[in-house]
DNA sequence: CTTATGGCCTGTCAGC
DNA sequence: TGCTGACAGGCCATAA
């Protein structure tokens, strides 16, 4: 369940592991993600060099030289490993190794998704703005215009939870299920309140905790609840940092009041009913 | 416009 | 033991 921290680790990694690099070939054994892979992509892609690596909420955006970028988004179970060398071991997963980027100094860039609802798909470098996936996206939760002003406006007049705004994409791109309850839990406020009612305090804290717990989890690598694995196979070290998500029943860290979890949209909403209002 | 719901997809696990 | 159904939840299409 890669969200923004996920996504963010493994950018850095990529730019410091693959950045420079040419890719020589494209081998797809599974073009059938959440979109058929594009056949065109060997022939597109192969000979370009990897001249940076960006992201933009959920998605990783490696740019090619020639003006073509890679968009990918891992969906639910997506990984990209970078194998060979003193790499990933490079265990073969041939049931859901799809996807495989040889680059030119024998490496390889593994695109691994046992669930196939990832995306790739080439975009035009100098039209990003204009690319369906990321033209309506909100702002990135860690940049100024993410501030309690903003949130506070988009709250006003709506009735959904707060929680499910927190992961409305237009509102605020990056932020998944995990870290809306991690980010309601540290503001106190209970994730099926109505956005509507949240006061200016309340918005003030969620727009801190936000930027403070994705900060954190990007340090510690993201957060592996299942199966995340970063760019060399490692899971992220945050799962140890949660505090609500995956805990039903435990304690509250900082009351003892065992928490709760409660369907919210079809998803699962983890708090703690004495410290949240 | 807002909000709710179902579909995609497969690995895992509880329960019978 | 092996089957069935629920669940995990990213994003999108569709409906009300």
């Amino acid at each position: 369940m890669p969200e923004l921290p996920e996504v963010e680790s493994l950018r850095r990694m990529l730019e410091q592991s693959a950045c420079g690099r040419r890719i020589v070939a494209v081998h797809i054994r599974e073009p059938r993600l959440r979109r058929r892979v594009a056949s065109t992509f060997d022939r597109m892609i192969a000979g370009r060099t990897i001249n940076a690596v960006r992201r933009r909420a959920k998605y990783l955006l490696v740019e090619l030289d020639g003006g073509i970028t890679l968009l990918g988004h891992l969906g639910m179970s997506g990984s990209l490993t970078h194998r060979g060398q003193d790499f990933c071991d490079g265990e073969f997963d041939p049931a859901h190794d799809h996807l495989r980027f040889e680059l030119d100094d024998g490496t390889a860039l593994v695109y691994n998704d046992p669930r196939r609802f990832g995306l790739l798909k080439l975009v035009c470098s100098s039209e990003l703005g204009a690319v369906d996936e990321l033209r309506a996206l909100g702002p990135e939760p860690l940049e100024e215009a993410f501030s309690a002003q903003y949130l506070f406006e988009k709250t006003r007049r709506r009735r959904v939870a707060i929680k499910n705004l927190l992961m409305d994409q237009h509102v605020v791109a990056g932020i998944g299920n995990i870290y809306a309850c991690e980010i309601l839990f540290g503001a106190r406020v209970r994730p099926g309140r109505a956005a509507g009612r949240i006061t200016r305090a309340e918005a003030e804290r969620i727009v801190v905790h936000a930027k403070g717990i994705l900060a954190q989890a990007i340090g510690s690598g993201g957060t592996t609840f299942r199966n995340y694995r970063d760019s060399r196979g490692q899971p992220g070290r945050f799962a140890t940092s949660l505090q609500v998500y995956g805990r039903e029943g435990e304690r509250c860290f900082v009351c003892r009041t065992p928490i709760k979890s409660k369907l919210l949209g079809q998803r699962s909403s983890f708090y703690c009913p004495c410290c949240q209002r």
